[in-house]
DNA sequence: AGTATTGTTAGGTATTATTCTTATATAGGA
DNA sequence: TCCTATATAAGAATAATACCTAACAATACT
């Protein structure tokens, strides 16, 4: 569903706060490329966002586009889909359970909660189709990045660093 | 958190059972391969799963292994993390919200609902880092999608098909 | 206003993840 | 043991994403 005016609205407003507070420059290329995350409810990937642009930017580069939405997630201005970006990572478990994520360093821990087993699942979602698993995801920095920064970010493929356990 | 001996040996025979319930060859790669992501808890990704199998098996493939983690993935016996596949996908809603996934062709819808702000974080997770946001994922058939088959796995890229909204 | 300084971009190239192609090997049944 | 449909290895191909550099643009300094 797409969101209103007003919400895209303030979205908008948000970012270009938030770019002036941190001294970042508000740059043409980068109010259409937030703009056009920010208006649609579709998630789209890199290609999608940057195909739009170019449509009202035609001499935009991909990179830019890359560039951009990185930076606004760092920013916490838009967010990813899943954990982590890279590589697909598998999961052996095929009993129901949960994770805990670490936005640092990509760690990611399983946990199984029995109350989370009934979660009800609201009209909104039902009309959206067939529930078949439910996941909680908790997010946040695990006790190894923790207390130290989390600039955003994962660290490329977590290089060097297997996530630990 | 290793899964004990003993699940590893449950996931085992699940796994060798399923796949000659299915008619599927049980080849010596694919119990090495299954078996390195199913006695860690570490979810590995797929150049690191085969890197361990190489080492009991120097001339596995690469493509091998993908191509036996995608057949597991659609079998149920091991899973992916997050929406999965490919690109990375941005979301333009800062807010908190949720997420309603569609295993088949990707489609993600957002719902926000109230009663899962406060949701308890187990002790468990706790010990495992600073929890910082929580999001809810169901998954399963979107309604363009259903009744239609669902074989698992996401089409690639979502090919031609943009995700319907 | 004119110029130095520093951040940003386009475009091309490099890198990395994943899949495809094809000749060869092998599991599992006859 | 032999046969044949599946699987596999190896290498080439493709797709997604990141890097590099020269040209630009915006602010800061004079």
């Amino acid at each position: 569903m797409e969101p209103s005016k007003e919400e895209v609205k303030a979205r908008t407003d948000r970012f270009a706060q938030a770019l002036r507070d941190s001294g970042t420059r508000l740059t043409h290329q980068r109010v259409v490329i937030f703009q056009e995350v920010a208006k649609t409810g579709e998630h789209p990937d890199a290609d999608t966002v940057f195909r739009r642009v170019r449509k009202r930017m035609p001499s935009i580069s991909l990179d830019t586009v890359y560039r951009t939405l990185w930076m606004l997630n760092d920013m916490g201005l838009i967010s990813t889909l899943g954990p982590q970006r890279g590589r697909v990572r598998f999961d052996g478990n095929a009993s129901p359970h949960h994770h805990f994520v670490c936005t640092d360093c990509g760690f990611v821990g399983d946990f199984y909660y029995e109350e989370f087993d009934g979660l009800e699942v609201p009209a909104e979602v039902d009309r959206m189709g067939d529930v078949a698993t439910t996941h909680v995801q908790f997010r946040g920095l695990c006790s190894r990045c923790w207390p130290r920064d989390g600039k955003g970010r994962m660290s490329q493929g977590n290089e060097g660093r297997k996530p630990h356990e």
